[in-house]
DNA sequence: AGGCTTCGTCACCCAATCGTAACGCGTTCG
DNA sequence: CGAACGCGTTACGATTGGGTGACGAAGCCT
């Protein structure tokens, strides 16, 4: 599977030059051209990179990485950033900020190229089998079996978690009772459908806001919706 | 204490530079002339990192740094390459090589140091966590076998230290009774599950305050919170 | 050998948690 | 249009899990 990156930029001519290359590095790449857009995209496609320009209109560069910085579900992916300016000042700040990397314009393709590869590498080993789950505001960590809510902690027992993550894993398709019992419970379960019921309720109350991503289907089972 | 840099370059001029910008940031500085110099200083202090510079008489810096990724003693050890040549073949070589970053010259001493701190902040959590672990008053020596709260030692029997340990070192992630019988009683272990209760509440008690780091987690295992 | 520490096991107890039954409401279907 | 069905909700008794105290065995030191 290709890894995404974000490309924001104002410029056509830079976005396409730095497009054309990534994607024949063999990336898929999304593109923005401000910074309501770059928010966006980077918040609903979640890339593994972001390359973001400073000089933008209305919002710059530098707000926009705080942005992504405080939003949980943008807040780990590496960014690097794009200057014209090569006053040190705008470099500082870039890196303080949390970027990962930065470029000062003009930049040679292969130079772009050798910065990605790097960051990129660093942080694939880091995307552990699925340890952590994230849907917006939701966050499922598994070691620590802990489950947030716009970063504030969900007090579940252990199986209202183990109901929660199967769900969460198998996000969108619907999943029978006998399922759930066969996954939750672990087979053999000599236990009553209804029972999934009550363990649902339980779990919907307790996770308060976030319980619009569990759907029922009618006379099938339950889903967990993104 | 100090985070120690070890400075190569053959320019004392240069070597000056760097060295004066990098003490007045806080860290210790060695220089070395040369390869064999710096081989022989990188082995003997592991420094916490190498600035090293790339045009260097008998063995420049691309050959220090392949037999630096060779020793296990500094295999690990980041480094920054400075290079005066902007050719850019010099700085794939130089990332490729296993280089953490670099620095063209004529480089502002502002950037070096930005540069350092990054990548030192990247790697220094990870050394910590080998030696000694502290989470607020509570202080876990491992070669020294100790344990303190708020600098009063803490009287703790082999098991009960290795049990925390474990546990600390694993911070935030829930450890099951089994996982920790394996890793604290060594696998092989007949014993009984319970065993492991019981020696939590010795340790809760001997540790007292510093008991709130310990976690039960219903139906899990345990968990130490910082 | 004798006293002390450390360790593993057992038994007891309480509270958190779980499974089930019962009730009620909206939906579906004959 | 009404009965059957499916699911949410509430309540409650049963079970489980873990804290706690106690005890014997083994190791360690003097």
């Amino acid at each position: 599977m290709k890894q995404r990156i974000l490309v924001v930029d104002d410029e056509p001519e830079a976005v396409e030059l730095v497009e054309f290359n990534l994607r024949q590095a063999g990336y898929a790449v999304s593109t923005a051209a401000d910074g309501a857009e770059a928010l966006k995209k980077a918040r609903s496609q979640t890339p593994d990179l972001i390359v973001l320009d400073v000089m933008l209109p209305e919002m710059d560069g530098f707000e926009i990485c705080k942005t992504l910085r405080l939003d949980a579900a943008t807040a780990n992916v590496p960014i690097i950033m794009l200057t014209a300016k090569a006053a040190e000042i705008d470099r500082v700040l870039g890196l303080e900020l949390g970027a990962d990397d930065y470029l000062t314009k003009p930049f040679s393709p292969r130079e772009l190229l050798l910065r990605v590869k790097k960051i990129l590498a660093r942080s694939a080993p880091q995307e552990k089998a699925k340890e952590q789950l994230r849907f917006g505001d939701l966050m499922i960590d598994l070691p620590r079996h802990i489950a947030t809510w716009k970063n504030k902690p969900i007090e579940l027992t252990a199986t209202e978690f183990k109901l929660l993550t199967i769900l969460a894993q198998r996000a969108g398709r619907v999943q029978s009772r006998d399922q759930l019992l066969r996954d939750v419970w672990e087979y053999d379960s000599v236990i009553d459908t209804r029972t999934v019921d009550t363990h649902m309720r339980r779990l919907r109350e307790k996770i308060g806001a976030a319980a619009k991503h569990l759907d029922t289907v009618r006379g099938v089972g339950y889903r967990f919706v993104e």
